[in-house]
DNA sequence: CCGCAGGTAG
């Protein structure tokens, strides 16, 4: 008999199932009794993966011993078959087996899993009468688990406040509960109160908190766990590393994380991840699309985490064919169809001006939720498409979809930028009516603009008393608006009210030495600029860019040290001398600095976007494609209307995104009707 | 037999 005993244990550890089976066979034919061996076998079989004979042998069994119950019931939760192991809990309460503390911790994980709260609570109410709630740390841990993830943390922290003996799990499983619940002051407190006991951490205490320091920007006690870390000797496991490279780029140390990357010895796809996410989030998106690019090569498949946050940073950038092939990527591997994804891919399109792809993403998505109608619905507004707007917008409530906050600033913008003033104001009105949507900042920011465009100055004005913070923006765009309509009094007028509010804002003082200049005052434009000089304000120079075969040209103004500057002044005086033909005539109003007529002229020949089109339109003069630019300030008025002309003579259309929206020229004409 | 690390729309 011992014989087979140790043999059977043999195989079970050896995962050998020949050996396994032959001892069975021979158990069998020489008549021994099953019932004293069966749970011995089923328990091998188990081991050995063999799940399907185990639950023969199981059925035959006579008489079922508690652990044998255990043991089918966590096997099958461990292999996912949550249904499974639920229908044998219920036959073993049946039998009058009472569940034991193994029993306990298997079956909240499988009622976890499989969303069911109310059998989970009925089976706490067992653990509860059977004294295993406060008695039993493992116990204990799967139910504060449970509760975390059925988004009961207040249930949770009661089950752990009643436990007597506290170990590290259920206090990581508390933890992690706050921590994926944005909790994570309380997930700290509760880490302080565990080193406080002298309970030493784990590494998935470690990995949890490191994150909740991260989205605390908690920096010393991040450094200070990241000393632990390296004390308890878990620098070299991959979760605690991901979670120093979260922690560190979080805190905006994103140097910090390069070092921890650099350092890794392995790093599993979630780390190659985080590590982009942190880089895309930090503003390193060039950086994030070479590390995806070294990712490729190790052979490291991404999935629709990553895919997601790259598509980000070539949306950021918008680096249109780098996308592209990211979206191709998407579509192989089978992640097109994750809402996350989805809604980065219609982002990325519509951030590079091709809204027909946004829409054709859009219209193959199987599941409509109102993030995807937001994302599509932004795209549009950015581009200036505002009755396509509004009409997702009905289609949206034709299918129930409660719109949010983000809806209304989408639709808002939409209106503005395409002068849609009377569809803005009624929709405006109708969110302050309705008590389910917050009014933010920005819903008021969109609204001034609209306003300003109508030139409807006071009512913005009054506008910007309601908000409870204003900010400099807000003030800037009433007064960007005064700027395009040349109201220069009525800008003085706001001006020293915004000051008050944000007498250290760059961009506003920026602003108003702009309205100075354009009407000419250049005493006020000159004392500005030493207000600027005195508050060491700086000013962000005035960048164009254009990606030509993936080649990304960046130009400033009067900028000449491009390879092929030669061929770029050719061009660009060549589209001057035509347009000039065609009426367009140089407006100097636009140069912000007190010179003579005739370098005015010049200084506005070499604004940063004349360049990049003139070079766009040398490099791809075979082509008839569209071309795509990129300003980071706004656009200036005189290449505005420049470019109108340019489309109108070459035939081309001209895609220009800048600081705050896209303008699409065609056939002389742009999609923002002259104001932005 | 319990517990861990990545991403949304502005």
């Amino acid at each position: 008999m011992n014989v087979y005993t140790s043999l059977i244990a043999q195989s079970a550890h050896k995962k050998s199932l020949t050996t396994l089976k032959a001892v069975h066979t021979h158990i069998i034919k020489s008549g021994f009794l099953f019932s004293f061996f069966g749970h011995k076998l089923i328990d091998a079989y188990i081991k050995c993966g063999i799940v399907a004979e185990a639950c023969k042998l199981f059925d035959e069994l006579p008489n079922r011993h508690i652990v044998t119950w255990n043991s089918m019931i966590s096997s099958h939760v461990r292999r996912g078959k949550t249904n499974e192991a639920i229908e044998l809990y219920k036959n073993m309460l049946f039998d009058g087996v009472l569940p034991d503390a193994y029993t306990f911790s298997a079956i909240f994980k499988a009622f976890t899993e499989l969303g069911v709260l109310r059998h989970g609570q009925k089976a706490h109410g067992l653990a509860v009468v059977l004294g295993f709630e406060v008695s039993d740390g493992f116990v204990a841990s799967s139910i504060v688990d449970m509760y975390a993830k059925f988004d009961k943390m207040e249930d949770a922290r009661l089950v752990f406040d009643r436990v007597l003996d506290k170990d590290v799990v259920l206090f990581t499983a508390l933890i992690v509960g706050y921590n994926q619940h944005d909790l994570d002051g309380e997930a700290l407190e509760v880490f302080e109160d565990m080193v406080g006991r002298r309970i030493k951490p784990n590494e998935y205490t470690l990995a949890s908190i490191l994150v909740s320091c991260g989205n605390l920007g908690d920096l010393i006690n991040g450094k200070l766990i990241h000393g632990v870390v390296v004390k308890s000797g878990l620098e070299s496991v991959v979760a605690s590393q991901t979670s120093l490279l979260t922690m560190y780029s979080k805190c905006s140390l994103v140097e910090d994380s390069i070092k921890v990357f650099n350092q890794l010895n392995y790093a599993s796809h979630v780390t190659w991840t985080s590590f982009i996410v942190g880089l895309v989030q930090n503003g390193r998106e060039e950086v994030a699309v070479s590390v995806f690019r070294e990712m490729i090569r190790c052979s490291v498949i991404p999935n629709h985490f990553t895919l997601s946050s790259i598509l980000h940073a070539c949306s950021s950038l918008a680096m249109l064919e780098v996308g592209e092939q990211i979206h191709a990527v998407t579509m192989k591997l089978g992640v097109d169809g994750n809402k996350y994804a989805d809604a980065a891919l219609i982002h990325l399109y519509g951030k590079c001006g091709n809204v027909e792809k946004a829409r054709s993403v859009f219209n193959l998505l199987t599941e409509l939720d109102v993030v995807s109608f937001n994302s599509m619905i932004y795209a549009y507004a950015q581009n200036g498409f505002g009755h396509e707007a509004l009409r997702l917008f009905e289609r949206m409530k034709i299918l129930g979809l409660a719109p949010n906050g983000v809806t209304f600033i989408s639709i808002l913008l939409a209106c503005n930028n395409a002068g849609l003033v009377e569809e803005g104001c009624q929709i405006f009105a109708f969110i302050r009516n309705n008590h389910n949507i917050e009014l933010t900042r920005d819903h008021f920011t969109c609204m001034i603009d609209l306003l300003g465009r109508a030139r409807r100055f006071e009512e913005a004005a009054m506008l910007i008393e309601e908000v409870k913070n204003p900010d400099a923006i807000l003030w800037r765009t009433l007064l960007n608006a005064c700027k395009i309509h040349g109201e220069i009094e009525m800008a003085e007028k706001f001006m020293a009210k915004m000051l008050d509010h944000a007498p250290r804002d760059g961009g506003t003082h920026i602003l108003l030495t702009n309205i100075y200049a354009s009407s000419g005052k250049w005493d006020n434009v000159i004392e500005m600029k030493s207000t600027i000089r005195d508050l060491k304000l700086k000013k962000s120079p005035a960048m164009s860019w254009v990606d030509i075969d993936r080649e990304v040209h960046t130009f400033m103004a009067g900028d000449l040290s491009h390879p092929r500057a030669h061929e770029i002044l050719e061009m660009l005086h060549e589209l001057i001398e035509k347009v000039k033909t065609l009426g367009y005539n140089p407006d100097t109003k636009f140069v912000l600095q007190n010179l003579e007529e005739e370098k005015k002229i010049s200084s506005l020949y070499y604004h940063s976007e004349k360049l990049a089109i003139a070079f766009a339109l040398w490099k791809t003069c075979s082509r008839s494609t569209t071309i795509r630019i990129f300003k980071n300030l706004r656009v200036c008025g005189d290449c505005h209307n420049w470019i109108k002309f340019v489309s109108l003579l070459t035939g081309r259309d001209i895609i220009a995104r800048d600081a705050k929206r896209f303008h699409h020229f065609k056939g002389g004409i742009c999609s923002c009707k002259d104001y932005w």
